[in-house]
RNA sequence: GGCGGCGUAGCUCAGCUGGUAGAGCAAGGGAUUCAUAAGCCCUGGGUCGACGGUUCGAGUCCGUCCGCCGCCA
């Protein structure tokens, strides 16, 4: 069984997770849900990244040593991740000692390679940015980001000696189109890397929260340098070199566009430097906007996540951002839109199909599935349409093309909607053909079943509802393209609402 | 300033290598009743940002400009 090693951003443990957060996470997890039903053998990797001066003093602000405020914020995560039903296999944290140990042991392959070396930095520092800003960083003498003066540092910093790699990084995103992805992002990392690559301070002194350098104990590792590694420290490097052998490199980075830079030029140069293989692709993809504005932590113009799991549940979340937000691109969330959304899609169509097929399968065929004795060219029209349906799927998943995979999963569930109107089964029975209700019910059935596990990876709660109802396992069967008619017998459950219609409401406070 | 993206029906967007515009939603109408007042059928004349150019013919190619946006400097 091939393998497929799936990565999302670890994330700052000094703020909580919003919305745009959640995205990122719901998209890979479709990803990697997919790719299970495809039969990889799938790692999904996420984390928490902690280590850096913010998060430091975030926690002597409260009064806390910044391990113990780590493992406080540790399930402001975990906990909305598992409400989200994100499958992910593993969560590392940066403080782990599999982690520090990878950290250690990757800067001394550098080191040996002769790629790190020491120099004074002077500088305007921005604590906000934990980085030093340039001439164009400044407005009226302020950072641009954060809206505050800089401090002028004098630094001894360890450097990492990037631009020995431009060259090598260059090569290979060139040669290697789906490295860095979707194209726009491509042909940013490319106008960066083209511009040659500057070495980069991978260490600071002026705090402690952090990995020391095992060549000087008194600086620890800068937060980017100490942050990627961990894909290959979570895979069992150094200490386990049979599992790293079969997980790295990994198959996708699922990352935010902002940090596109760090992933494919920074990331693979210390990869090369390492002497380790680079990851095969790496997904920028976009924001999640709010009411028409970016999102910020620092206005608090945020999507509280749980405001719309708690009310609606985390498919009504997953399928709105999946569905409205194409994977490559920005996208808004607005209390209307997703009203619009869910009522239409969820509730009128998807919803409400299954609620009036397992009604029909109640009063016209005994609440069991029956022999389809009587086929029609109509079975088979729609049959084709749902194996096209996969096809389209297929495709369009193996682009990333989520949105689009829902778009022709919804052209099936209206298809379907079709079926039953051009059957009409309440006018069959009427006329006393049983034999011909009972073959449209077990090809609704069939079709019901053949949608659950395509919606698996999108909406994996509601799937296995739908299942359930089904009278079938809940758990997504295998990912076949034939449709074939459910075996006679099987009984289905009295039809609960999956998708209460609902109205706007808009949380107040927001 | 350099590179790139976007600007198409009220909304969100498709429109590949050029041949007189499409989908979903929303809206209006209709026939039904198994169903979550849902579903199904019918109905869309929008200067395809503006102006030029190439062409027998251009959202679709070229140029200029305008308006948003991203990356870099």
């Amino acid at each position: 069984m091939p393998r497929y090693y799936i990565t999302t951003a670890i994330d700052y443990a000094n703020s909580n997770p919003h919305s745009g957060t959640a995205y990122e996470k719901i998209g890979a997890d479709a990803i990697a849900r997919w790719k299970r039903l495809q039969g990889y053998d799938v790692h999904f990797l996420m984390g928490m990244d902690e280590h850096s001066m913010n998060v430091e003093k975030k926690a002597v602000a409260a009064g806390m040593d910044p391990e113990a405020y780590c493992d406080g914020m540790e399930p402001k995560f975990t906990d909305l991740w598992k409400a989200l039903h994100i499958s992910n296999d593993d969560f590392i944290r940066t403080t782990q000692k599999r982690h520090i140990a990878g950290a250690t042991e990757f800067f001394r392959r550098c080191h040996a390679k002769g790629d790190i070396y020491k120099a004074k930095y002077v500088g305007l520092y921005c604590v906000g940015c934990e980085a030093y800003l340039k001439d164009s960083d400044l407005v009226d003498g302020r950072c641009r980001n954060h809206n505050t003066p800089p401090q002028k540092l004098e630094e001894e910093n360890w450097f990492f000696r990037l631009s020995k790699y431009t060259d090598a990084v260059r090569r290979h995103i060139e040669e290697n189109p789906e490295f860095v992805q979707p194209e726009i992002r491509r042909n940013e990392v490319l106008n960066v890397v083209r511009d040659g690559l500057e070495d980069i301070s991978i260490s600071r002194s002026t705090f402690k929260f952090g990995i020391p350098l095992p060549c000087d104990p008194s600086h620890v590792m800068y937060v980017w340098f100490d942050a990627l590694i961990n894909y290959i420290s979570a895979v069992g490097f150094p200490d386990d070199p049979a599992r790293f052998e079969r997980l790295w490199p990994a198959d996708l980075h699922v990352i935010g566009k902002d940090i596109t830079r760090f992933h494919c030029a920074l990331w693979p140069g210390m990869l090369l430097s390492a002497g380790l293989p680079l990851p095969k692709s790496v997904w920028g993809h976009g924001w999640v906007h709010y009411k028409g504005q970016k999102m910020s932590k620092s206005t608090g113009h945020l999507l509280d996540p749980w405001d719309v799991i708690e009310p609606h549940g985390a498919d009504a979340l997953r399928y709105f951002l999946l569905r409205e937000i194409a994977w490559d691109r920005d996208g808004d969330f607005t209390w209307d839109s997703f009203t619009l959304r869910y009522n239409a899609d969820l509730a009128n169509d998807l919803g409400n199909l299954l609620h009036r097929t397992l009604n029909m399968m109640h009063r016209f065929s005994a609440g069991t599935v029956q022999a389809a004795s009587e086929p029609d060219p109509k079975d088979g029209a729609l049959a084709a349409h749902l194996e096209g349906c996969f096809d389209g799927v297929s495709a369009a998943m193996d682009r990333l093309a989520l949105s689009e995979a829902l778009e022709r999963i919804w052209d099936s569930v209206r298809r379907t909607n079709q079926y039953i109107e051009e059957n009409a089964p309440w006018t069959l029975n009427k006329q006393g053909r049983t034999a011909r209700v009972q073959t449209v019910m077990a090809n609704l059935a069939t079709a019901m079943e053949y949608l659950s596990v395509l919606l698996h990876p999108f909406i994996p709660q509601s799937a296995g509802r739908i299942r359930e109802q089904l009278g079938l396992d809940p758990a997504p069967g295998a990912l076949s393209r034939a449709f074939v008619l459910r075996a006679p017998g099987g009984k289905v459950r009295e039809g609960t609402v999956l998708f209460p219609r609902i109205e706007t409401r808009e949380p107040k406070g927001n």
